[in-house]
DNA sequence: ATTATTTACTTAAACGATTAAGTGAGGATA
DNA sequence: TATCCTCACTTAATCGTTTAAGTAAATAAT
């Protein structure tokens, strides 16, 4: 059983101290190391393998504390479905996960990944890990936010709405997105817009997004009627239930989904009523997820870069650790209509039918 | 700027010393502690809101070279698309991710996940992080191979046909499976039997799949014919296309692709070619991925427990890092047929057109 | 020629835990 | 009464780094 190679090793081998491997390894401007010694040191390193013990490194730079200590950033991704074990299985978040990780690694940081257990909350996880920040995903854990606070490390919250302006936040203008898809919809000559959504009653994404879709109404001249809101839950079943629905009112002729799954269910839903997307129904979606390029007919939706949100969210945590006066930000990454096969344009309603 | 509460903050607060703290706090049978001193060091613990410092734990533990130093598992997952910073946008590990995190964290483990960089290996993370174990998710990274036999962890491929006995295996019995496909495709009545998978040159999964379409053929007396394997690329595309070839050969009368993806492409390929599906083409596919419920019609597909690969990976490691000379274990997780609406029956071919 | 400065190191303390070895008090045993 | 345990602790070494402070030699300044 080999014993790890340490830096008195490294040290042993070049001939040096130990204070003079690290002073090496970290090229510090505040103490000069010459050429010749550097070299040592570095073929020395080479040729035992060496690799420093972040344990060590965590443990020694607690004493100065600014800087990143663990060079570990947590991330905490709620669960999809309450009493699931499955906290990563929303499409979303592997994508996000995996910008988030990329960021991180190219910076010289490493992501920690966990949900929270009856034994362990995430703040004493952070404290343990000696995490240097923490990016929370779509959830605002209220009944912990002061220990949080505590903790005095960069938190960055992502697609939360519940913010109390401490943390850091990146997200998307949901409003505005919302209101890029129903314009599009007027734009194309519909004026019975539907609107189809999760839960608005809580003040997250689906009321944001109920709010953009009212704007393009009245930017328009257009009436808003609570008649057309169709409320329900996040999913391929509601979408299809919703359209049924819709499908009753004739002088409906476009809808906006607020999630692309529930857009492909509606899609669904009207087909079982014998209407056809996207000449009597249009149709525009919201996330531009795989299955909206797949979907018959190809969804036109808004598009959210999700790549781009998980680069953001890391790369305020690491500018934050470096400097940590840093003020508070708000993030919004843009947002963009992707056009597909579900909308078709309406030039004068009655002559069409 | 509040320092971290340490050790010797609870002793002074307990009236004790650090190593009576940490004696009570670990709870090893030898040394008794008693109950008084026991309460008082827990309300100090309590009071201060004290948490250990894992560093520092995994500096000192790193002496007595066996038990999990770290408490931190890594996971490997290979880029979907080379060139690509997505990691982990394959649907399917999310779920991986999410079982694996599960189940180490409710074993006092903790996930780091991350790909690797030019500058740093993942033998170098693992030295680095003192890494207690690894998971490697489909991939077998020969070049290093011996870097990694010699960090003397545990390590668990998963989903890794190039093994060379040496690693943990988690795998799914894939030849099985494609039997499973293929064999219930003929006792609905089908013998030309169509093959569409990705490339079958490297011996991997696609190559142990056609294995089992063989199988069953042979199984059941019927012919194998390379007319009927069609090799491509696991994607919605070439499920399009193979489709559009084999609407050709009026002789085909069901199809077995190798990846749910492949076949709702494949579904609409022979849309296209104005076939119904089951009616002319009965498909089975293979992994279950949450587009196969929503397909259209919906797939009939090989269904895997992918939260019990993450399952079992980590099981096996925790298994492993707290009995170390435990033998190499090869773990195959059940496969099942999911009966939905893409398979007809045929009684008599001839007859039927 | 003497002193001051710079260069290129080394020494040693510290971070926060674990644990083998040591200690003193009290009880049991010879 | 002297010796030996056992109990319930404490002491101190250790893990592998970083870095302030120290040092000796070479060079520069006076």
């Amino acid at each position: 059983m080999a014993r790890r190679v340490s830096s008195r090793d490294v040290a042993r081998e070049a001939g040096v101290s130990t204070a003079t491997v690290s002073y090496v390894l970290n090229n510090k401007e505040s103490q000069t190391i010459s050429p010749e010694t550097t070299e040592k040191v570095l073929d020395a390193v080479r040729k035992l393998g060496y690799v420093p013990n972040q344990a060590a490194q965590t443990l020694v730079t607690s004493r100065q504390q600014n800087k990143g200590l663990s060079k570990l950033v947590g991330v905490i991704i709620p669960q999809t479905e309450p009493g699931k074990k499955f906290v990563f299985s929303n499409p979303f978040y592997g994508d996000l996960l995996s910008s988030v990780e990329y960021t991180a690694r190219i910076n010289g940081y490493h992501v920690l990944i966990s949900g929270t257990t009856a034994e362990q909350s995430y703040v004493e996880i952070a404290k343990n890990r000696s995490l240097d920040g923490i990016i929370i995903v779509g959830m605002y854990p209220s009944s912990q936010i002061n220990e949080y606070k505590k903790l005095q490390i960069p938190i960055v919250m992502v697609d939360c709405y519940r913010s109390d302006h401490f943390f850091h936040n990146v997200g998307v203008n949901d409003r505005h997105g919302a209101y890029l898809a129903t314009n599009y919809l007027i734009e194309h000559g519909h004026k019975n817009i539907a609107f189809i959504s999760g839960s608005v009653q809580d003040y997250g994404v689906n009321h944001e997004r109920l709010m953009g879709y009212r704007d393009a109404l009245e930017g328009k001249g257009i009436d808003y009627s609570e008649q057309l809101v169709f409320s329900g839950d996040v999913s391929y079943i509601y979408g299809i239930t919703a359209a049924e629905q819709i499908s009753q009112n004739k002088d409906i002729t476009a809808v906006f989904a607020t999630a692309d799954i529930i857009a492909v269910g509606a899609i669904k839903g009207f087909r079982k009523s014998g209407l056809n997307i996207p000449k009597d129904m249009s149709i525009v979606g919201f996330d531009d997820i795989h299955l909206a390029r797949l979907a018959e007919p190809s969804l036109t939706t808004v598009r959210q870069d999700i790549s781009k949100k998980g680069e953001a969210a890391m790369e305020l945590i690491i500018t934050n650790i470096l400097s940590p006066v840093m003020p508070r930000q708000d993030i919004s990454i843009p947002l963009t209509i992707v056009e597909r096969d579900s909308v078709s344009y309406i030039t004068n309603t009655d002559l069409s039918l």
